[in-house]
DNA sequence: TAAAAAATATGATATGTGTCAATTTCCTTG
DNA sequence: CAAGGAAATTGACACATATCATATTTTTTA
C-alpha cells in the first residue's frame, strides 16, 4: 500500500525537517525572540520583493508562501515554502544583500521577521546552527534541481502529473484535498499556459487518473501519475 | 567601454570569489593539507557519479568541469564549475550523503579531494568558515535561478546568447576564445537541440553579432546579444 | 594516405503547445 | 435576485523547435 505523502515527485516543495533553531542556546533564542517581529499576510499579498534590501530573515510560521524569480515581466516559480519554511538565506552573503527573489502568501499568512545581522552573527557563533542552515540551503537546492530538471525536460502531462502529486503527496498530504490555486495559477506553477492546464486536467480526468469536483481534487491513480512524471 | 568581463548573463558559471579555506587556522589548514588527495581527471571523464555516495568534497584546482543532473536518460546541466568550485556541497547534511548530481570534466582538470566529514567538523568549529560555505551555497542558488529562469523563458534566440556571453565573460574571459565544445554539448548546455544551435549560431553570425572561425569563436556586439537575451 | 568515424550543416516534416477569440460557468456585489 | 465580472472552457490557428533524413566537412585511425 503506497501512501500518497510516500510517493516522490521532484516537486516544488523541500521536505524539509530542519529546525535551525533548535540549535541554539537559550540566551541565542532570547535573542532572536526579543528582535523578531510577527506579521500576518493576506492572501494574495507580497511578503518580500525582489530587489529591495533583506533587512529579515522570514519564517512562515502558519500558511503557504510563493516563491519566484521576477524579469521581464515574466516569472518563474522557484519553490512553495510551507510552514516552518526560511526565506531571503540567499541573502546571507554580505555582498548580496537584496532580495533574489519575489515572495507572496498564496494563502494567509503568519510569518517572524528576524534581523538578517542577528541571524549572521548566530552562525559565526554557533556551528550546529551554522551546519542547520547549510542543511536547509541544501534541502531547497536539491529540490529546485528536480523542478529544474522537470519543468525542461519533460512535456505538459509530465510536469502537471509532477504538480498534483506534490500537492497532494507535499503540501495537502491526503489522495483528495481542496485546492484553492486557479487554473492560471496552477498553469504558473507547472510552467505552461492556463489553457493547457485544464486540457490536460481533462484528459487526466478521461483517463481515470484523478477526479475534479468543483474545487476538490482526488488522485485516483498515484501510480499512473508517477509513470507519466517519467515518461510523459 | 563596457568590458566582457561586466557583461552580466543569467548564466551558467557562478562569479564566485569566496575561498572558503581562507578562513581556516593554521591548524586547520594543516588538517585538510594532510588529508587531501589531488587527482588528475582528463576530458570527459566521470568525476563524480550521481547516486553514490559521497565521500569526499571535491575542489576544482585547475580546469572546468560540467555538473549536471540525470534522469531517464535525460540530463540537465546544472553549472559549469570553474577553477576554485567546490563540487558535493549539497552532500554536506547527513541525511543526504550521496552526490545529487555527476560531474565530469569538460577538459583536463586537476581536483582535490577533502574528506567530507572533515568539512562538517571544521563548519562546527570555525563560524568565519561556516559563514564562507554558507556564501558558495548562495552563489550557486542565485546562479542556478538565473539559468532556471533563461531555460524555462527564453527562446532559442535567447539562450544560445545568453551561453555565448555567459563563456566569453564568465569562463574565457575574453571576447575572442578557443572553444572546445562541439556543438552537441553547446546545444546541451542550452537545452536545445544540436541542429538548432547550429541554425541559431548562423544566423548570430549573419547578423553580425558573433564571428566563428573553424574553433575560435569571437563576440562582436555584445549589446546586441544582451539585448536578445531580455527579449528573444 | 586512404578509409572510417565523428562532427557539422541543411532541408523537409511533424508535433507540442502557446496564443487568440468566443462561449459558458461561476462568483461577487449592489 | 439580477447584473457584472472573473474564471473556466473550448476550438481554431500559428509558430517555434525537435526530429528525421541526407549531405558535407573534419578528424581520427589503421
Amino acid at each position: 500500500m503506497s501512501e500518497i505523502q510516500n510517493i516522490k515527485a521532484s516537486c516544488t516543495v523541500p521536505k524539509s525537517s530542519i529546525h535551525p533553531f533548535e540549535y541554539l542556546t537559550p540566551d541565542q533564542k532570547e535573542i532572536i525572540e526579543k528582535n523578531k517581529v510577527v506579521i500576518e499576510y493576506n492572501k494574495g499579498e507580497i511578503i518580500a520583493k525582489q530587489g529591495t534590501f533583506t533587512t529579515h530573515i522570514i519564517y512562515i510560521c502558519e500558511g503557504l508562501a510563493k516563491v519566484y524569480y521576477e524579469d521581464d515581466h515574466k516569472s518563474l516559480i522557484l519553490r512553495i515554502a510551507p510552514t516552518g519554511s526560511l526565506i531571503g538565506l540567499t541573502s546571507l552573503p554580505i555582498n548580496q544583500n537584496v532580495f533574489q527573489y519575489t515572495a507572496s502568501a498564496y494563502v494567509d499568512t503568519e510569518v517572524k521577521l528576524i534581523d538578517i545581522n542577528i541571524i549572521r552573527q548566530l552562525i559565526l557563533e554557533n556551528g550546529r546552527f551554522a551546519s542547520a542552515i547549510i542543511d536547509v540551503l541544501c534541502e531547497v537546492a536539491i529540490q529546485k534541481n528536480g523542478r529544474f530538471f522537470c519543468l525542461t525536460h519533460r512535456q505538459a502531462f509530465g510536469k502537471l502529473a509532477d504538480i498534483i502529486l506534490c500537492l497532494a503527496g507535499n503540501i495537502f498530504k491526503t489522495d483528495k484535498f481542496e485546492l484553492t490555486l486557479s487554473r492560471k495559477e496552477l498553469a504558473e506553477l507547472a510552467g505552461m499556459s492556463t489553457e493547457s492546464v485544464i486540457r490536460t486536467l481533462k484528459k487526466f480526468q478521461d483517463d481515470g487518473l484523478i477526479k475534479i469536483t468543483g474545487k476538490t481534487f482526488e488522485v485516483i491513480d498515484a501510480e499512473g501519475l508517477m509513470r507519466i512524471c517519467h515518461t510523459g
